[in-house]
Order: C-alpha cells, then sequence, then structure tokens
DNA sequence: AGCATTATGTAGTCCGGGCTACATTTCACG
DNA sequence: CGTGAAATGTAGCCCGGACTACATAATGCT
C-alpha cells in the first residue's frame, strides 16, 4: 500500500471513466448528425432529399440509409411519407444547423493551422462530432485572430 | 490576401462518400485503440493488465471488457491466458505507443489554444482517433512554434 | 398508353459493442 | 489450510448500422 501524497498525478478512473462515457455518447449520435446535416443540404439546393441521394453522398446502400431514416423519425428529427422524400422536424432543422456550423468551423480551423484541405474535410468528418462547445469556441478564437 | 483557389465548389459525391468512409474506418478502430492504450499504460504502471481495471477506466462492465479484449486477440493484438491478465502482442504494443504519442499531441495542442485542461482531455478521447498523420504533423507544427 | 428504368421499401443476415445474470476460478486471510 | 470475496469467464439479450436480395411503386420515354 502506498501513501496517497500524489495528489493530482493519478488521473483518477472515474474521471477517465467519464471521458469515454462522452466519447461513445458523441460516436453514437455521430450518424444522425451527418443525415440531417445533408439531408438539409439536399433540401437547400435541390428542393428535395432522396434516400438514394443521401446514401450516395454517404457511400451507403440506399437499404442502409432508409433504416437510418427510420431512426431518425422514430427520434423526431425527420418525417416522410411513402416515395415522397425526406423533410426535417424543427429539431432536425435546429440540429442540422448546428452540425453544418460546426462542421464548417472544424473545418476552417483546420486549414487555418496548415492542413491540406482535402485532409482538412476528410478528417472533419470525424472530428466534429467530438468537439465540444468550449472547443469550437476555441477554434473560433483562433480564426478571428488569425 | 488569401488566394482565391475558387476549386471545388460542388463537393464531388465520390470524395464525401469517400471521406465518410474515412470517418466510419475511424470509429470502427477507436476502440481497439484506446483498449490497447490502456492495456499499454496498466502493464507500464501496474505490472499487470486485468480485465477489471481495464473495464472501470472505460466505464464498462468486465463482460463488456473481456469480449473485447477477445477481439483484440482475434485481431493479434493481444493475448492473454485464462484468469491471467491482457499482455499486448508486437502488433498491439506498436499501436499502443502510436496511439498514446497522438492522444498526448492531441490535448496538448487543444490546451495550447485556449481549450479548459479537463475538456482537452474529453474532446481529445474522440477526437484523437479521427486526426490524420498530416493533421498530427500539423498540430506538433504549432506546439513547435507556440 | 405501355413498358423499361429507376427509386423506394422490406426482409433477413451479420457483426460490434453494450448490458444482466449466472457459473467458475483465484486469492487473501482468519 | 479452508473458505468467502473478488475476479474472471460464459450465455444470452438488445440495438445500431452495415449488407444482399427481392418486391413494389413511380417515372420517363417511345
Ligand atoms: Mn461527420
Ligand atoms: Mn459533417
Ligand atoms: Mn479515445
Ligand atoms: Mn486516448
Amino acid at each position: 500500500m502506498v501513501a496517497m501524497h500524489m495528489v493530482e498525478q493519478d488521473s483518477a478512473p472515474p474521471d477517465e471513466a467519464a471521458r469515454h462515457a462522452s466519447a461513445r455518447t458523441a460516436r453514437a449520435s455521430a450518424l444522425a448528425q451527418d443525415y440531417v446535416e445533408i439531408i438539409a443540404d439536399l433540401l437547400a439546393r435541390e428542393g428535395e432529399a432522396r434516400p438514394t441521394d443521401i446514401a450516395r453522398r454517404l457511400g451507403v446502400t440506399h437499404a442502409t440509409a432508409i433504416k437510418t431514416i427510420g431512426r431518425l423519425k422514430r427520434d423526431g428529427l425527420a418525417h416522410s411519407k411513402p416515395y415522397r422524400g425526406v423533410f426535417l422536424t424543427e429539431a432536425g432543422h435546429e440540429l442540422a444547423q448546428r452540425v453544418r456550423a460546426r462542421h464548417l468551423t472544424v473545418v476552417a480551423f483546420l486549414a487555418a493551422i496548415g492542413v491540406p484541405p482535402q485532409v482538412a474535410e476528410a478528417d472533419a468528418e470525424g472530428i466534429e462530432h467530438h468537439v465540444s462547445d468550449a472547443t469550437l469556441a476555441a477554434f473560433e478564437r483562433f480564426l478571428a485572430n488569425a
């Protein structure tokens, strides 16, 4: 048994566990975020968001997209009628806007510190889902002072 | 003044699909990375890596940890004998070192741009898995010139 | 209008990654 | 030593997120 002298060095397990739990939660909501972002973009640019187009942009089959859209509907983020294209609920639209803003900020930030554009786009697609408000704010400060 | 590149405004679907596919791949390997990182740390600090300790640090049940360790073994990253604690293969050890280095860099970088330490630790736990070599290099350059 | 093509939807499968419940083994200690 | 607590392992369930294969609806073209 070691006397407990060193206070801070030990990385208390509960904290670490909480961090990993956070990361798991973020991972779980990442897909929904990408979907609403894409749906919002399709609605804005094309006027409609068809499952096939959503699927193509994600690089998955239409069956996968349709099933996921079903979960979005279940979770109150989207709605649609058979064969008629997908729309966002108010909640879905708000989420999409937040997600889009974060996406743009992350990409811009990475580019600003010298990451090649292509890579910035690619990395951002994953990183964005793990950027907290505090970190996003830091990114924005950096961009402002650049 | 920024050079106006005006390259692809259109975000060609195949590229976007590839980016999402990349993010999916990264997401899929994230868990294994966290495991080997924790196992390496336990081995270094305690001399042994027990499933229960691994589970506690991740905030999951021991049953979950044991099943995941089974996948690590299947994938040639770890090995263990019944009731005896977990060890890393050469491949596992190498992965752990890369992962640890990246983790430290990401945390240091976030802290350097003004993210509060606690938040930096939390966000890094997810972000680290989506940081490519090019982005990691950019982080290191930033830290060097800071 | 009729038919071929495309889009949409459904069913069924697979694996990852979480859980609970229970069985078994190890180990500390009285 | 023995034995009870702790660790380990197993079984079985659940849901997410991917796929293929097939069925059905919508659409566009001749
Ligand atoms: Mn994304
Ligand atoms: Mn995005
Ligand atoms: Mn991590
Ligand atoms: Mn880590």
